[in-house]
DNA sequence: GTATATTAGATGCAAACGTATATATCTCGA
DNA sequence: TCGAGATATATACGTTTGCATCTAATATAC
């Protein structure tokens, strides 16, 4: 029965593509010399501020969609705010927390470099991709990442791992 | 005539989603213990090592797959080096470069690490995704990729760039 | 065949990162 | 309501990264 190993074969040639591709895609997109302004990371972290409903993401919200640590979010942040592109504010239900929002001159900025970002992005993807199947790529890599985001709530793994750490 | 609009918004969509689906597999596996004993760029290296028909590659070659610039990728050698998990040729055709290979330790870690990686892969991917929807995805991002490193030779972007430095 | 440009890696240094831990706040059971 | 544990973020500190630059070797032009 090879089925079993074909399949595992499959699986993680899946994901080497995946991960190849958005390293070519990745390098690709940081030749562009807006990304003098800000670093890519800090980029993104302006791109998740001005596409959030209410303008307002708590850290750990940021965290979630950053590959990053806790703590480099947090000094990520510091610096951002330093630069005055975002502002801080203590959310009323919890004083623990802490909510970042774009300052007008951040929200000037992340428009600046997302209209180079987005043309850049569409010359690649439509260099290889038709529209039909950057649907399915959207698709595809949309229940990919639900899988795993639910995964977070029910581990659902090895059996008995009562307390895994998260990063 | 919305279709450009359209257009847009689907090419920056998969890719967002192609980016976030990477970050949560990433973090995902990330969680697995065996990463204590190698960083995963450095279990990167390891792999593809361990994958090339000859079993050498030139530091600008593991370069093209890492996310990291030339003078980091140097030093992850170095250190991987230094823990004998690695070993340095100089190519007898030109004496500029550099031919990275395992020792046998090296290849011993990639094997075991290996394992555990592509257990908690298989388990992550399945989860989302049937065998059909993984092929598909290997097929969408393997031409993204093409279609991206095809670029490097002939860069057929904005007219008139007639040197445009890479990374 | 020598000068010039180009390419492959290495190195100095400041900035950024991750791990471990501290601090402040919240939550929940006794 | 009070204390134990959990959660959100910050800080300390050693390590890793990127940028700029340097050196060595190869290619190219004259």
């Amino acid at each position: 029965m090879t089925s079993a190993a074909a399949h595992r074969r499959l699986a993680t040639e899946a994901w080497e593509s995946l991960l190849r591709s958005q390293v070519a895609v990745m390098r690709e997109l940081h030749k562009e010399p807006i990304f003098k302004k800000v670093g890519s990371r800090e980029y993104d972290v302006l791109f998740n501020l001005s596409r959030c409903p209410t303008g307002w993401l708590r850290l750990n919200e940021l965290n979630d969609n950053v590959l990053l640590t806790q703590p480099s979010i947090s000094r990520l942040v510091e610096r951002l705010e330093a630069r005055g592109l975002v502002q801080r504010r203590t959310p009323d239900d919890d004083r623990r927390g802490v909510l970042i929002g774009l300052t007008e001159a951040g929200a000037a900025l992340q428009k600046e470099v997302g209209r180079a970002h987005v043309r850049n992005i569409m010359n690649l993807m439509e260099e290889g991709l038709s529209d039909a199947e950057m649907q399915t790529l959207l698709e595809l890599t949309g229940k990919l990442r639900e899988a795993v985001a639910g995964r977070a709530a029910a581990p659902a793994d090895e059996a008995a791992t009562p307390a895994t750490s998260a990063t």
